[in-house]
RNA sequence: CGGAAAGUAGCGCAGUUGGCAGCGCACUACGUUCGGGACGUAGGGGUCGGGCGUUCGAGUCGCCUCUUUCCGACCA
């Protein structure tokens, strides 16, 4: 029997370390927080990978590829943006390790320690503006649109599987521009390529919008965001995109020569969605039974499960099966036939339904009889009985239904749990059934740090597509005038 | 780095006043099963995190130490 869980966080743990997506945490303490992605988890990496990268290719962006270490002057050009990541950087001292003189294994060659250390990359801007300078000399050279799909360290305090590991693999989009109005463009285009993916891909509704001067990004001038509801109502940042300014040319000293001949500093972008995506995933669409993948991610999107007895059964249900398959591959729908006789079939039910495959289909000898299969939706948990005849187009349109379901599923989730709260007492009873809270802010600072301090709840966002939060009020906590309601939440 | 909890088989755990190291799952073999995580029989698997101490005797008591998890600070 599958193990009995009463609530969501104990299913994320479950889910994470039983066979969906496995990340073992090294038990050497130097590399926890680090992750092992299982076979399946990467495959939906890679499904994510796949899509966001056609739609970075749609939108002009070319792959590149930077060094993993950055030296450790590069780093302290820009200064919010060492003063961000200095306090997480993991750094090369050294390049040799030698015997230990007392035969006890091996020890750091102190002859071999680094003239300037190397720092592991936590983000590329730096290493990646130190080159632009060499590649930029004219307006002509502009727009730079690269893309880079890389691992990244940051050492956290505290790690958080998915959500905070210390290594992880991530795109990060950095574009050069030669008006702030064109990176600006580019900065919120991206954002809305993020959206746009998430909802229709991840089937997760997003909220678009701006982080406040406290979340920004260190180094940029305004970071714009994509924020979901995960199912206990908290938030989570699942993709940003900045607006640098000029402060990364400045720091690099990347200049152009404009069309009037004179010399000006280059505009920066910098966009990023990482594997925490996949925790989004799983902690927004998952039920009891394990994961559910929307059909546009899933790696195997159709599961086949012959009932069977003997070999002789076993061998015309997998024929059959592979007939279906057959018809399948013109929509391009990817199936799996699950003809192991080591295991029984309900177990297969059971280990593909946590694995989150969207549909499954049963066969049998009594199907086979009545011309039928079993389809069985992961979404739904429902299971129905459907002709053989024209099967395949069943198929094609019940995943299309799915992907739709989920999404919606999700919205609906999200809707219930966003409110509008005027009064400081209700924002303290509300904040902790969790949820989006719509308020006014005076758009100060200290407002949003004494507001985060006696309730641990942020400012995810301030909203820019939606026409619900435009209307003036007073701030929830301090009481002075607001032009626009803005987005409460504890987060990941 | 502060506060709390926990380390016993691959995983999850029990182990009473100190007295033979256990259970469930998983694993191996054979048999019966097979339309929702099968069952029977027989097996294999342990430095009880580590060290020191108390004791005739320590998984159990004391001290030290290491590690992990959770809550803070940090963060995508």
């Amino acid at each position: 029997m599958a193990k009995e869980v009463t609530n969501r966080e104990e299913n994320y743990s479950l889910w994470y370390n039983n066979l969906v997506v496995k990340a073992d945490l090294a038990e050497n303490s130097a590399v926890r927080g680090c992750m092992v992605i299982k076979p399946y988890g990467y495959a939906i990496w890679e499904k994510i990978q796949a899509q966001l990268d056609k739609m970075f290719k749609e939108t002009g962006h070319q792959n590149a590829y930077f060094p993993l270490f950055i030296p450790k002057s590069f780093l302290s050009k820009e200064a919010d943006h060492v003063e961000g990541f200095a306090k997480e950087c993991a750094v090369v001292t050294h390049h040799r390790l030698k015997n230990n003189p007392d035969g006890s294994g091996v020890i750091v060659d102190p002859e071999a320690k680094l003239e300037e250390e190397l720092i592991v990359r936590p983000t590329s801007e730096t290493i990646i503006w130190n080159t632009y300078r060499n590649w930029i000399k004219s307006y002509r050279d502009l727009p730079i649109l690269c893309n880079q799909w890389a691992n990244v360290v940051r050492w956290e305090m505290r790690t958080r599987l998915f959500l905070r590991t210390a290594e992880f693999l991530w795109q990060e989009g950095h574009t050069a521009h030669a008006t702030a109005q064109e990176a600006i463009e580019e900065t919120e285009k991206m954002v809305n390529v993020y959206a746009d993916f998430a909802r229709n891909y991840m089937a997760l509704p997003v909220v678009v919008g701006k982080k406040t001067e406290t979340e920004r990004f260190a180094g940029a001038i305004d970071t714009l965001c994509i924020e979901a509801m995960m199912q206990d109502g908290k938030a989570l940042q699942a993709g940003t995109s900045h607006f640098l300014g000029q402060n990364f040319a400045k720091a690099f000293d990347v200049q152009f020569a404009n069309k009037e001949g004179k010399l000006d500093y280059v505009w920066a972008t910098s966009w990023g969605v990482s594997t925490r995506l996949m925790g989004a995933l799983i902690m927004a669409h998952s039920d009891n039974n394990g994961l559910v993948l929307p059909p546009a991610l899933a790696p195997i999107q159709v599961v086949m499960v012959p009932i069977y007895k003997g070999e002789e059964e076993l061998k015309m249900m997998v024929e059959k099966m592979e007939e279906i398959k057959k018809e399948l591959a013109p929509y391009g729908i990817t199936v799996k036939i699950d003809d192991r006789d080591n295991v029984r079939s309900g177990f297969k039910f059971a280990e593909w339904e946590l694995k989150g495959v969207p549909v499954r289909v049963v066969m049998g000898k009594r199907d086979l009889e009545n011309g039928v299969v079993e389809i069985a939706r992961r979404d739904t948990c429902q299971k129905s009985s459907v002709a053989r005849e024209g099967l395949a187009e069943y198929i094609k349109n019940l995943l299309d239904e799915i992907q739709k379901n989920i999404y919606t599923k999700a919205l609906n989730f999200r809707e219930e749990h966003t409110i509008k709260v005027d009064t400081w007492e209700e924002f303290k009873e509300k904040i902790e059934e969790g949820g989006f809270l719509l308020c006014h802010w005076d758009g100060t600072a200290e407002t949003e740090a004494k507001i985060k301090e006696e309730t641990k709840a942020t400012i995810r966002c301030i909203p820019l597509d939606s026409h619900v939060v435009m209307e003036e009020g007073k701030c929830v906590y301090s009481g002075k005038p607001s032009k626009q309601r803005v987005i409460f939440a504890r987060a990941y």
